[in-house]
DNA sequence: CTCTCTATCTTTACATCGTAAAGATGGAAT
DNA sequence: ATTCCATCTTTACGATGTAAAGATAGAGAG
């Protein structure tokens, strides 16, 4: 029954270059303008992440495979294992990125926004948009159950998504979140806006809200829907302008 | 890559004796007290729908295959073929189950509740017990992107799901819930309650909220966090007692 | 400059899975 | 009593994850 292998990851040292990087291998590959797979040696690791990548927003989560993945990017269906050790190995590095993703996206809607209102709402609003967006890497975020959560890059990229998240919600508060105690109105708080957020998300993407749209007058958008969500939770609650 | 086929279905008639049902097989397998697994005969679907509810709660939605149900079964590996023609049929069947449990659960929550307030927490409390309860079947029945909802039992089961929590929010705000037609307040209350519910156990089962809880007070529990999530949201918007 | 080493990649192999198709079996209808 | 056919078993095939052994080529030592 797969053997549960959580542990594997062979890599012993992942081909760091350690001397004189740049101009050592002087015309073996037409340098590295147009070689999308640089056969033997080069940057495998990240050419398989992008193309596990395109494999995921392409087919879906059940055509991410270790061999799907390893076709796309043109090499032997073995050839992951030693950058990786495992599929849940690849698909949690995988994972991290799309965290990294996401943080950023949300960062950045933040940062745009200027009225109190549009602050409070952006970061629910990039959310839904980056997982419609990319549907495939939201469902390797909080679909799969084959994630390492041990993994430095995966647990930091996700701590991180949690912190920006708590930070928000304080700041809306106007109370600045501690880093090792909360209150219980604080936890509330906080597990009340990512629930929701991340209900929505996960009940729209599974179609299970198209029941309620399609019940809504004419072609009410999903985004619409989730603004008035929004809207209804968060009025009184917003600091005087 | 699987040929995804999701039209299968090979069963014919699925073996219902049309005539003198009962005694008509006097003594071939003692009876049918002790019979577990009757051989040739009788009702190996309900066994296979009862082994594959034992394998999910014991081994996880991984272990959950065609072949693990029919060895818990003790028949071959191709016997659920021909009930359910398919790994989605007999997934989406045992979905169906599941849907009817979670039902029957919020339902009968729902009746000892008394006050107003009881009324309002007691099917959301009802939800994440089910989940917590039953933590595989909630993983089939919102986790895995392998469910035929053209199936009229899962589809049956999963629509008056939504009509429970859809005349529930109606009953809280005193104004029925109509079948075809909604204001886009009242599609705003039902997802919002939905998606935090839902969004809400799935962290919970992920085990992403303990990053919350172990910053709580003490021994917090997740209920009491449920609970405390609730009562904000509900406050200020129950009938009068 | 040559030789060896070793990380990287390929080949081969095996158990498991879903699914299709053909063979066996026994209750039920004629 | 005999035939039929739904049900179950057997066999087979392609796909997957993973382990292990073989090939290759860049890097470092002499």
């Amino acid at each position: 029954m797969a053997k549960s292998n959580t542990t594997g990851e062979t890599a012993r040292s992942p081909r760091i270059p350690k001397k004189t990087p740049p101009a050592s291998r002087p015309a073996r590959r037409a340098a590295s303008a147009k070689a999308e797979t640089p056969y033997h040696h080069g940057a495998l690791r990240e050419a398989l992440l992008r193309a596990a990548e395109r494999v995921l927003e392409r087919d879906g989560l059940a055509g991410l495979t270790l061999r799907a993945v390893a076709r796309e990017a043109g090499v032997s269906h073995a050839a992951p294992t030693h950058h990786f050790g495992d599929l849940t190995g690849l698909v949690s590095e995988l994972a991290a990125i799309g965290f990294r993703q996401f943080n950023a996206a949300m960062a950045s809607a933040c940062d745009a926004a200027t009225s109190p209102l549009e602050r409070a709402l952006a970061r629910p609003k990039a959310y839904v948009a980056y997982a419609q967006a990319h549907p495939g890497m939201y469902g390797l975020m909080f679909r799969t159950e084959r994630l390492d959560y041990s993994r430095p890059s995966l647990h930091e990229a996700a701590e991180s998504s949690f912190a920006g998240l708590a930070n928000a919600i304080g700041a809306m508060r106007q109370e600045p979140i501690s880093g090792d105690a909360l209150t219980i109105e604080q936890g509330a708080a906080i597990a009340r806006a990512w629930s929701m957020v991340h209900g929505f998300t996960m009940l729209l993407l599974d179609g299970r809200l198209e029941d309620i749209l399609e019940r809504l007058p004419d072609g009410t958008t999903a985004e619409q829907l989730l603004e008035a969500i929004l809207k209804s939770t968060v009025a009184g609650k917003l600091p005087p302008a």
